[in-house]
DNA sequence: GTGAAAGATGGATTCATTCTAAATACAAAC
DNA sequence: GTTTGTATTTAGAATGAATCCATCTTTCAC
């Protein structure tokens, strides 16, 4: 996949199940999935692969909200839309206006290296349905 | 406080516990902070009263990357810096450029009612001392 | 006052995650 | 090709945050 990169077994498999879930599964997500593929992993294992990729950068570990940790294989700079009421997590492309990060450097004195932005709302479906 | 607010001792002492701290801190902090000022209430009642507070709209919950959650009584709309190096948060009051909310409804279809933004850097003073 | 409903308490429990110590694999040095 | 060392995996124990539970207390309506 990239130079340096050191893909055992182990987490080469954890990395095909994570670049193939559109759904941004969590540990225990990744965990299930690969019993079902056949293979049997130590939870630490998974837990030790997926700070790997996340540190290397192949892919990305998303927190939002309470619960457990979501990952994103996807890198484009991106942000994401959490469903409050199924939980489903979908991804905006939609750019953040530039301008925004400065100001808020301005503003805090902070050095912002990056900005996370998390939209809560109703997906779709359950907007459909909830309205009655 | 509020019309409709059933302020118990316990409530209200967690209540001024998070409006007289200026670093949001988390139920741990609340705790020890009781029990410095002299009372000494059950870990499930400091729980309790920091939700009843959030679901009556008198506080605000924070959740930013792993770590337990944090508490701000400032209710005015904003958003937070979190400190990369030390875990310092800090408020933005920059607001949010108008029609990004919109974009993203336009994008993904969520019927989206609110946006969190948590924007990750150096706070003044880690950014100094690692200038090396 | 009596009884129902809401709230508080301490301890046990759950869930996500990390740690630990022992077992394995793998690569470089001889 | 055996030895030595370093990185990785493993199972299970341990941790931290938060919630649950069963019991006791308070509050309020009547």
């Amino acid at each position: 996949m990239y130079r340096n990169l050191h893909l055992t077994p182990q987490r080469k498999s954890v990395y095909d199940i994570v670049s193939q879930s559109a759904d941004h599964p969590t540990a225990a997500d990744v965990m299930e999935r690969l019993r079902q593929a056949g293979h049997k992993l130590a939870y630490a294992t998974v837990y030790n692969s997926l700070r790997y990729l996340t540190d290397a950068g192949v892919i990305q570990e998303l927190r939002m909200g309470s619960g457990a940790a979501r990952y994103d294989a996807r890198l484009e700079a991106h942000q994401h839309v959490v469903c409050t009421q199924c939980g489903r997590v979908d991804e905006i492309f939609e750019i953040m206006p530039a301008g925004y990060a400065e100001a808020i450097t301005n503003e805090t004195g902070y050095r912002v290296d990056h900005v996370d932005v998390v939209a809560k709302g109703l997906c779709p479906d359950c907007a459909k349905s909830s309205r009655h």
